[in-house]
DNA sequence: CTGAAAGCGCTTACAG
DNA sequence: CTGAAAGCGCTTACAG
């Protein structure tokens, strides 16, 4: 008696069950809504009748009345190559739809790559197809945030947002914290010529892990020198030249710190072309913890740790409050 | 005067469109869904009228109407692991993303990791919360699909799905020629020890990319050596035992034919530990042509071709159709 | 606790 | 070409 989709039968409504339950279809619907105000009899009673008529909710309906949606949108506005590159996209993703399942909230998956992208997106998710938006971005003076945060849109964004007038909420990881510890098992290991390979500096994420690098070598009384220091863009080919550029300057380095797992892959590629073994000669530590990297050849070091940030202004509050 | 979605100003609707272009609200639904019986004076009345409220379509308002979704979902069935990290999985996802946006039709992504949520997922599927399904899952025989089909959802696998009573479109890469191109390349470049590692035997993707490099061999007058060849799963970890073995029977090969590109990063690292240089010792081609690839230190050979099959029962049609 | 009824915003025959 | 009106399926005050 299941409804079909494509309509040989009718899909059933709330009337069917209410007609079938024998209640009205108010009855019906404040069970499906909490129960609240149902008796135990007529709760039995439409319980039984949405399960022989097969019925399921018309979401569409639903929103139609309620205003609300129940979705979320998961919003991508990049120069997308660089997020999928990332595996730190991947993990960000399965996370968010599995939990917003747990609550019967499909996730829209929204691209944003070109300006024109960017309007009609934003068009699209404030006129209310959707309950809140989940913007991930990787450079973070996107004007998309600062959007939807004035047509009252309810946000989070990934990874702290810089220069946003409107402050928004948001979750990033711990970076110097897990910059930190990364540098602290280096050194613990017996490493003495550590370098470190930077995201963009114009970043928290780059600033950030920097510090925290900076921070452990005054604590162990190493120098900081900063030709063993360059800058790279967290993609994996910019690893490889930064790591090439790292060997020119100090060929005696014995550790290095890349401030993400794919361009720490590129430095591993980078040593072996330069017949330094890893981790024997030179130990490459990268920050994500990413599935890649706990699969990459020479096994992980580090695990950062993730902080929730709410700004005052706007708390994280759950689409549904 | 843009309609703010939590609503301090109302949003506009087409009501308030009708009465500030001075027509009836049929008219402008008609000039929204292509402007079909609607004269030309009346159009551009509607057209400014929508600039000046900034309308924009309430979506849940069309579908209760209509009764399609404008929506599609890209349903994942899988131990998901497996999935997000094969590069190809953002491939695809972003493609899809991109192309139905093009459309106004929305991407919803859903996961269904244990039987409970297979069954959930099926229920909001068929209850036509969405127009069609994309349905990507790594092992075919998926249950899935026959019930996607016999509810009626218009649905299009991504990869063949074997021992389907009821056939589904489907898009696949081709798997024989693919493989025949890189081991003609391998070949070509003088290779002669030519090995390879294959994905799981039970699927069309393992046994058709084995099809083609043993018809190359052949072809080129080469002897087909099973020791030569080794099964994977396509995972990273998976190409590196098989690399060991690979190496154990058969120490002087000169080339490996790699079924996935993931398993093919194992192969480099397992070959590195190995002492082997790669290419010089023992070239390594991998199949998918996956960024991943491409970005990897030795450059990528191959790029397979994709076919697209529509079975005869079930057409491949736009959810709009 | 329960029912009758209005209303959400749109589309679509149906008359003109 | 255009308007008036019914209808999509649900929720939610409002009376009882």
């Amino acid at each position: 008696m299941t409804a079909h989709a494509n309509g040989r039968r009718r899909a059933p409504t709330i009337h069917d069950v209410a007609r079938e339950a024998g209640v009205s279809r108010g009855t019906v619907s404040r069970f499906l809504n909490g129960g609240h105000h149902v008796s135990p009899a007529a709760g039995r009673a439409v319980q039984a009748a949405i399960r022989r008529t097969g019925y399921v909710v018309n979401r569409h309906a639903r929103s139609l009345s309620t205003g609300r949606s129940d979705s979320v949108a998961f919003l991508l506005t990049e120069p997308q190559e660089k997020l999928f590159e990332d595996p730190n996209f991947n993990v960000l993703l399965r996370g968010c739809t599995e939990n917003l399942a747990r609550h019967d909230i499909p996730l829209l998956l929204m691209l944003a790559a070109s300006d024109a992208d960017r309007r009609r997106l934003t068009r699209y998710l404030t006129a209310g197809h959707v309950d809140g938006v989940l913007l991930v971005s990787s450079h973070s003076g996107d004007p998309v945030a600062a959007e939807l945060r004035a047509a009252g849109m309810p946000l989070v964004a990934c990874g702290k947002p810089m220069g946003l007038g409107a402050r928004v909420s948001y979750v990033a990881a711990d970076d110097r914290d897990g910059a930190r510890e990364l540098v602290r098992h280096l050194v613990d290991r017996g490493r003495r010529r550590i370098g470190m390979i930077t995201g963009p500096l114009d970043l928290p994420g780059g600033t950030d892990r920097l510090a925290g690098y900076r921070e452990v070598l005054t604590e162990a009384g190493l120098p900081y020198d900063t030709a063993l220091v360059a800058e790279g863009d967290y993609g994996r080919a910019s690893g490889e030249r930064a790591a090439c550029r790292l060997l020119r300057r100090a060929p005696n380095l014995d550790a290095v710190f890349v401030a993400s797992d794919l361009m720490a892959q590129g430095v591993v590629n980078a040593l072996h072309q330069y017949g330094r073994s890893v981790p024997g000669d030179i130990a490459v530590g990268g920050f994500d913890d990413s599935p890649t990297a706990t699969a990459a050849s020479p096994s992980r070091a580090s695990a950062p740790r993730w902080s929730v940030c709410s700004s005052p202004r706007s708390p994280a509050r759950t689409p549904r409050g």
